[in-house]
DNA sequence: ATTTTATATATGTACAAACATATAAACATA
DNA sequence: TATGTTTATATGTTTGTACATATATAAAAT
């Protein structure tokens, strides 16, 4: 199979360049922290200037997807499932940016009544009921991660969603909501029956316990989100700077 | 007042740039989203190809500090209300803003080979002898948070500081370190038996364990950080906001 | 008065070329 | 054996140049 650059798209060739490297290394056989070819090579091989090249690597780079080293060369990075709190990517794209396939191994829609701490949140009274989804998603060796999910009725969902589409892509384009501020709680805990049932691992094993609270551009809450993760497969990852 | 780039410096032109750029944006002059000189005129200004200043202001782009638009310009972005300078505050400063008085219940100070992980990310040799601080810290009722860290020879740490001071106070007021970024890992895991012991806790209960890697101004590796937390005693807050 | 068109301006894209510097491996030396 | 020294190789830095494209404004046409 053979790659190449379209040098007469629109698209800039840095980013046609950044899509194959993508597509590249999230093969499999890339996949292992192998090396790329150098720059100067694969820049002839892409039929790119050395620069170009550059242009799209450092992306990669920043995401963390690659790893330059001096006079060594550019590697894979290892894949591991960790989440930027920078990057507003949503958790598929962000799997799909590592090379990992997103299951679904379990999605549930209900209407339920708010419990006292949603309620609270969102603001309004625990009778009425609010949409309720259910998740269970990991790689295809086995679930990870059980996501609870609640939205406020302001958002207008129906529970008819195709909820296999990314969750900020249906907000967005079908009901013209843009999250634009998270706050999240992250803390460690034991498994309980339910939820080590759902991960398979043992009840009373640690995991990683994430609730999120989303916002829109008004700052009106939008989402209550509780995550749960297995401990041996996930790691959160923070990157703050001062000033 | 003049700003000028040191050509002989054997500081990269656009870190200096960047570093530079820092500054001048820092100014409140030019806080409330002031316009920039245009790229051309800013690089004849500073002496050096656009190109290398394009090098330093994608940086700050990215950092959300400058925001481009072509054919406009390039202003400084808003200074938005982000959780950077609450992650920043010292675990003392933060545990006090929670109403929290620390209690320090050990402390070790020692001498001691990095294992492979911490050399490979100070880049130094396995066989140099780096500081180690230990620290046992928690409430009047008892320790909630077990600390590793170990630091960079560079830093120039004696062994011999007064460790009961804040340590940011310590690096900046009397070895000159300042630490500018922060990259955090969070997951969850099982205590051994010599956390266990120390947090008071059951062998197998769950922790949240934080590893924490802090570099300087020039993005230097100074310090590798372990934190272990009793779960029942600690939550890790996260802010985030788009765009 | 309104719409269209030109134009100056600023960022965006792309290439080529040269030199600097870190790394690892091969080699030579004590 | 252990320690320097060279060398090939790969990324890092920097400049210069040219053209593309988006934006806002001013001028021209309707």
């Amino acid at each position: 199979m053979y790659f190449s650059i379209d040098h007469k798209s629109p698209l800039p060739l840095h980013v046609q360049a950044e899509n194959l490297l993508r597509t590249i290394i999230s093969d499999p056989q890339y996949a292992n922290g192998k090396f790329l070819p150098n720059e100067v090579q694969l820049a002839k091989q892409l039929a790119i200037s050395r620069s170009t090249l550059r242009h799209a690597l450092n992306k990669l780079v920043y995401e963390g997807l690659l790893i330059r080293k001096k006079g060594v060369g550019t590697k894979v990075a290892e894949p591991t499932i960790s989440s930027k709190s920078k990057n507003w990517l949503s958790f598929t794209q962000e799997m799909n940016a590592r090379g990992i396939t997103i299951k679904n191994f379990e999605l549930h829609v209900t209407w339920v009544k708010p419990t006292e701490a949603v309620a609270n949140f969102f603001g309004i009274s625990t009778s009425k009921k609010i949409l309720k989804l259910e998740r269970l998603r990991g790689k295809t060796e086995g679930p990870f991660v059980y996501f609870i999910s609640y939205f406020h009725p302001r958002v207008g969902l129906t529970g008819e969603e195709d909820f296999k589409r990314p969750l900020y892509d249906i907000l967005e384009k079908d009901y013209m909501v843009i999250a634009t501020l998270s706050k999240e709680e992250i803390s460690a805990k034991a498994a309980d029956k339910f939820i080590a049932s759902k991960l398979e691992i043992e009840s009373g094993s640690p995991i990683l316990f994430r609730k999120r609270f989303v916002f829109d551009q008004g700052e009106r809450p939008i989402e209550y989100n509780l995550g749960y993760y297995r401990a041996d497969s996930f790691v959160y990852t923070v990157e703050s700077r001062r000033e």
